[in-house]
DNA sequence: AGCCGATGTAGCC
DNA sequence: TGGCTACCCTCGGC
């Protein structure tokens, strides 16, 4: 079968380098300019030669069978799958991934899996005469799809969590597998910081204080909770698991999963033996017992507090399932309800507004989303077949809910409903963010873009890419209240906005304004390492396509003042 | 450019 | 239950 592309239109690319204030010699202008137009050229050549297809097709099937003549590995940008393997999309045997149903259905690749259980009365109701009156998610044209600002190898190790200011609209928090937090404002795009003495290891999950949205919380498989004053970088330590160090495998405990109760006034987490610990955010100590909540020895990757009603808990981890909880009756064996999975579940959320649906992410290439936590638990209402199964070298992917809904407890006055009004928001709760895992070819260049879903139908309601990501984006958050996604990819960045919301005058290439990482302000200890590449800050590395990077162009300067 | 290592889960014995 | 190894569209460093 030949090789399929994508056709995308892409923009060029204006790179800015935030150096610049190093250079300031007489004849900078033209230095300026001659590497403006390097840059031009590059790009227009980057560009020309996928137009024209003159990129040599490079073949490198590689050997993934054991029998005899069975190849597979990329031809130009597209994969070639091996015949003799299960299809690596949907699992199935009998075809290949690029031949999936799953895969060329809808030409997006999302397509959900038949409905698994056959319709009880109440969800015939559901399905007849209260979907239809659902709100249609969000119009397209407010999907953040195009770069805006980014930060390359802003950490020094690849970005595990992100996680938006609750009230300060540019800041955006990140942790990575070191264990480092970083701080950016991504209005001033310069502005970022990185903490590093926090803690030693991956930094799993975080979350802000309710009470106080200077302080964040983080988990970490150093097995401390830690909360952080976020304007100085001081830090204190709610809970240690390791207080002796390190013993051995066998005892050293990692915390995973992590969420607040406000109204209990307690930071839950959960560690890779099974067990749940809940600290009192005020006294900072631990109150009663761990609790075994998933299969003894097994990691609790995530916790969700319900949105709606605290006191329930949804809890995901490494021995297949997610399991709802009533924080009032926590001990081992009162689980509300378990949600089989066929694979680890990388995360369970109950949806952001109503708190009723459940959307969870599993290692089988599947989405799962219960329509409701009122309603027969036993099988999902749903399943969409979704490419995002790598289980290592790579966080691991979460599906996200659009958090742009209306706020628990908001009195809605039905008459005057204001948020049907505003396009950002989705009151049907059925929009969710996730990357793909599974790449395609795009005018030439193999991409992995970010997908948008509805979960309602499973369709693709936008894949979101740019030439110059190559890498894979398992870590994505959209804003609370901005029309923003950001995205952490291996060890940069990225802002997106939507194309369509900005003034045409606007929708030049120069808008893409990327800055590199590495002299940011140094807080706490950083190890000698950790910046030594950063030599040859002047290239926009893609995987080997080093575009050359511009120096700031005299229009960026004025963007800045647009803002 | 090409190789290597870190790394998690599953399935086998 | 533990040890071993297969998995095989990563990414960064040397």
């Amino acid at each position: 079968m030949a090789p399929q592309v994508r056709r995308t239109a892409f923009p060029k690319v204006l790179i800015e380098r935030d150096t610049d204030s190093e250079q300031s010699s007489s004849d900078d202008d033209d230095e300026e300019e001659e590497q403006e137009n390097e840059n031009e050229e590059k790009t227009e050549e980057f560009n020309d030669t996928k137009k024209k297809g003159k990129s040599p097709i490079t073949i490198s099937l590689k050997k993934v069978c054991k029998k005899t003549g069975h190849e597979a590995g990329f031809k130009g940008a597209t994969y070639i799958d091996c015949p003799m393997k299960p299809c690596f999309l949907c699992k199935m045997p009998g075809h290949t991934t690029m031949t999936c149903p799953h895969r060329v259905a809808t030409e997006h690749g999302v397509v959900p899996a038949p409905h698994v259980n056959t319709q009880n009365p109440v969800e015939f109701v559901f399905e007849r005469q209260l979907k239809p009156r659902i709100t249609p998610i969000k119009p397209a044209y407010v999907i953040p799809n195009q770069v805006d600002c980014a930060v390359i190898r802003y950490h020094s190790r690849r970005v595990t969590c992100l996680e938006f200011h609750p009230t300060n609209n540019h800041i955006l928090l990140s942790g990575d597998k070191k264990g480092q937090l970083g701080v950016w404002d991504f209005a001033k795009v310069h502005e970022k910081t990185v903490y590093g003495n926090i803690h030693s290891c991956i930094l799993n999950n975080m979350r802000f204080s309710p009470a106080n949205d200077g302080m964040i919380y983080a988990a970490s498989s150093d097995g401390t909770v830690s909360c952080t004053d976020l304007e100085t970088g001081i830090s204190s330590t709610l809970m240690n698991l390791n207080p002796d160090g390190w013993q051995g495998p066998g005892s050293w405990r990692m915390l995973y999963g992590m969420d607040i109760n406000l109204e209990r006034g307690v930071v839950l987490v959960a560690d890779n033996f099974g067990f749940l610990y809940l600290v009192d955010s005020r006294s900072n100590s631990q109150t009663g017992k761990a609790i075994m909540i998933h299969k003894k020895g097994s990691k609790v990757v995530g916790l969700h507090c319900n949105p709606f009603q605290p006191d329930l808990l949804l809890s995901c981890g490494n021995d297949h399932f997610a399991r709802l909880w009533d924080m009032r009756r926590l001990e081992a064996g009162s689980v509300l309800a378990n949600l089989e999975h066929r694979r680890v579940v990388n995360s369970a959320y109950f949806s952001p507004f109503s708190g009723t649906k459940i959307l969870t992410t599993s290692q089988d290439n599947r989405l799962r989303i219960w329509d409701s936590i009122f309603r027969d638990l036993d099988s999902p209402s749903r399943e969409i077949v979704h490419s995002h199964d790598f289980n290592r070298h790579l966080t691991p992917f979460r599906a996200e809910w659009d958090p742009k809904v209306i706020k628990p407890n908001t009195v809605i006055v039905l008459r005057h409903i204001s948020f049907i009004l505003n396009d950002s928001l989705d009151p049907s709760e059925s929009l969710a963010v996730i990357g793909r895992y599974i790449s395609e070819n795009y005018n030439g260049t193999a991409l992995h873009p970010i997908d948008f879903i509805d979960i309602n139908t499973g369709q693709l309601v936008a894949e979101v890419m740019d030439p110059n990501i190559t890498t894979i984006t398992p870590v994505n958050k959209l804003h609370p209240r901005d029309d923003v996604l950001a995205s952490g990819s291996s060890r940069s960045l990225f802002i997106w906005r939507p194309k369509e919301k900005f003034d045409v005058s606007e929708q030049s290439d120069t808008r893409k304004i990327i800055v590199f990482g590495g002299d940011e302000k140094k807080r706490g200890k950083r190890s000698k390492d950790d910046y030594d590449d950063d030599s040859d800050d002047d290239k926009f590395n893609v995987k080997g396509k080093n575009v050359k990077v511009k120096k700031p162009a005299k229009q960026m300067t004025n963007r800045k003042a647009k803002r």
